[in-house]
DNA sequence: GATGAATGAGATTTCATTCAT
DNA sequence: TATGAATGAAATCTCATTCAT
C-alpha cells in the first residue's frame, strides 16, 4: 500500500467516486463500489467522510465554487456583457469537456436532482444564478442588453441552455467532438444574446 | 369502500403516486406510501402495477404523450413558425400551471435524472426535441429563422429554457402567481426569437 | 406456515426472544438469532418490532405490570404486613420458579442494566420499590416493623435480597431445587423480619 | 508529552476508562472514548491491554481483590461477627463513597451483568460470597447467628442488600450525601442481623 | 513506546416484492 | 379483486483490532 497523505486519500476515494456515481447513479452506487473502485478498504470511506451522501456534497461543494469564481472573474472584467457570458459559458463547457464524469455526476444529482441534494445546495446553486443575474442586469444598465426581460428570468434562462446542452452531451443526443465544444460557446451566446429570428 | 371500476382504481393509484412522489421524491417514497395516500390496501398496488419504477413510467408516458401530440398539434397549423414554438411553451406552462405535483414529478424524477428513468424514456423525449427541431427546420426553410443554428441544437435550447423556468418555479426560486404564469410564455418566446441583445 | 392470529405471531417472537436473550445476553443476540429461535423470516421481527431494544421492552413491561399488580394485591389484602412481604416474595421467586428464562432476562438485561435500559424504566422499577415501601410504611404504623430502619430504605433491602437470591440461581450458585423455591420465601421473610442475629 | 513510566501509563488509561464506562456504560463506549479521555493516542490503549475488555477485566480484578482481602481482614480480627460484617459493608459503601464511578462500573457491567463479564469473574465473585458466609458460619458455631438460615444463603442475602444499596445511589434512587453513607453501614448490619420486625 | 490510518466483519434496519387467503 | 402478513436480499454504518512507520 503506498503511502499516502491525508488530503491524497481523499482525494483518490473522492477521484473514484466520481467515476462511479457517473456510471451507475447516486442511488445505485454502494459504498463499497465506491471503496473498491479508489481499491481501499471498505471503512476507509467512513473514515474520509460521514456518509455517501457527503461525498457527493464535497464533489458538488468543491465543483460549484469553482464555478462561483469563474462567474465572478467574467464579471470582473472589463469586457462587453456578451463577451462575459461567453466566458462563463466557456467555463461550463470546458468544465464538461475536461471532466465529463464529473459534471455528469453534478448535473444529474445535485443540480437537476430538485429534492434530495438540489434543495440541500440550493442556496448555492441559486448564487450562481444570481451572480450571472447581475452580468445581465450591468448589461441592460449600459444599453446593451433589453431591459423588459427581467436579469434574473435571463439569468436561469441563459443556464438552463447550457444545462440542457450539457445533457444532450450526456445522454449521447448531440455529437461531443472537440468541434462541437469549440463552437458550443458562441452557439449558446448567439442564441441567447441574438435569438434565432432573423431580422 | 365504493364499488369502482379498474380503470378508476388505477387512476386512483396513480394521482396518489403522484403526490407522493412530488412530495417525497421517488426514492424516498416506499410503495406504503403510495397505498396510504390512495386509501388502498398495500398489496393492491401490486395488483395495478408490476412495480414502483412501473408506476412513475406510466405517470410519464401518460403526461409525456399529450406533449407530443400538443407539439404535433402546434406544428400542424398554419401558424408561423415563432407562434408555433409559442404554443408548445404555453403548453408546457400550462401544464405545470394545473398539475405542478406532476409536472414536478416528471422532470424531476424522469426527464432530469439521466440515470434511472431517463435512460429508459430517452427515446420518447427525444421525440419532443426532435418535433420541436423540425418546427425550428420549418423556420428556417421560410427564412424567419437563422440558419447557422442547427434545428436541433435550437429545439434542445428553447426546451432547455423551458425546463429551467419551471425548475424556477419547483424550486421556489422564481414567483409562481397566475401573472407570472401567463407572462412567461412571451417572454421565453422572445427571449429565444428575438434574443437578449438590443440592436 | 400454520395460520396465525398477528397477536400469536407477536407472542412467538416475544417467546423467541426471551429464550435466545437468555442463553447469549441481549447484546450477543442478533435479531436474526431471535428470528430463527421463532422459525420465522428475519423481517417479520421488524414488522412486529421497531427494533430489537423494543422487543426486550415488552418483555420487561408485560412481566414487570405483573410484579406491580402483585404487590398491589398483596397490600390490598388484610393480612399482617409480614405476611404481605411473603405475599411478594413468593410472586417474584415463582415467577422465577416457572419461567426462569424470561426473569434472568428481566434481572440481567434490565434491572440490573444501569445505563442502558435500567433508565429508560427506571420509572416502573422504581414504583415497585415505592409500593413495597408502602407495605412496610404500613407495618410501621402498626407497630409491626420498627420506625428506626426508612421504610423506602428497608424496601430496597428487601427487594436487594429477592434480587441476590435469583441471581445465585441464575448464576448457579445456589441449588434450585423444588424444595429449595419452596423454602426460599420463608427464608427471605424471616431474614429480613428476623434478622440473623439470635436473641 | 510528559514523560511518563509504563506502570503510570496504564494507570492513565485505566482510569480514563473508568470515567468513561460510568458515563456511557462499557457497551457504548468506544476504544477512541477511552484513549480521548485519557488524552492518549488511540492506538496506546491496544499497546497496553489486549482488549476493550481487558481493561474492564483488570478493572474489576484489582478492585474485587481489594475486597477479598478487606473481607478477609475483617474475618481475621477478634471482633463479634456483627462487627466483622459492619466493617464489610463499610468498606463497600466506602469504596462508592471515594469512588463511585469505579463501584458504578464493577458493578453495573460486572457483577450484574450475569452474562458476558459476570461468568468470567463468577469465581472470584463467588469467593467474596464464599468468605462472607465463613464470618456467619463462624457466628452461627459462636451462638451469635441463628442456625435455621444457612450460612451461605445468609452471605448472598447480606451482599444483595449491600448491592441494592449501591444501586440505588447510583439510581439516583436513594440520597447519597455524607450523612447518608455514614448511616448507611449500621442501617444493613441492623437490618440483617436483627431485622425489621420489631419483638 | 507511540501514532493513527487502514481493515473488514458484522449488526441493524429498510422495503420492494410475493403470496396465501 | 382485495388484503396485509411474510420474505429476505441488500445497504448503510460502526468499531474492535491490526499494522506500518
Amino acid at each position: 500500500m503506498a503511502r499516502e497523505t491525508a488530503v491524497e486519500r481523499r482525494r483518490q476515494i473522492l477521484d473514484a467516486a466520481v467515476r462511479v456515481f457517473a456510471r451507475q447513479g447516486f442511488h445505485s452506487t454502494r459504498v463499497a463500489d465506491i471503496a473498491d473502485e479508489a481499491e481501499v478498504a471498505y471503512g476507509l470511506v467512513y473514515h474520509y467522510f460521514d456518509s455517501k451522501e457527503n461525498v457527493l456534497d464535497e464533489l458538488f461543494r468543491q465543483r460549484w465554487s469553482l464555478l462561483i469564481e469563474a462567474i465572478k472573474g467574467a464579471d470582473a472584467s472589463s469586457r462587453p456583457p456578451p463577451d462575459k457570458l461567453g466566458t462563463v459559458a466557456g467555463f461550463i463547457i470546458d468544465s464538461y469537456r475536461y471532466d465529463p464524469e464529473l459534471m455528469k455526476v453534478i448535473i444529474v444529482e445535485v443540480t437537476r436532482a430538485a429534492n434530495s441534494f438540489g434543495q440541500t445546495h440550493l442556496e448555492q446553486i441559486n448564487e450562481a444564478y444570481r451572480l450571472i443575474a447581475q452580468i445581465v442586469s450591468e448589461g441592460q444598465k449600459d444599453g446593451v442588453f433589453r431591459r423588459d426581460v427581467d436579469a434574473y428570468f435571463a439569468s436561469m434562462t441563459f443556464y438552463g441552455v447550457i444545462e440542457q446542452l450539457l445533457s444532450g452531451w450526456i445522454f449521447g443526443l448531440i455529437p461531443a467532438g472537440e468541434a462541437d465544444f469549440e463552437g458550443a460557446r458562441d452557439l449558446v451566446v448567439t442564441t441567447i444574446c441574438d435569438g434565432l429570428a432573423l431580422r
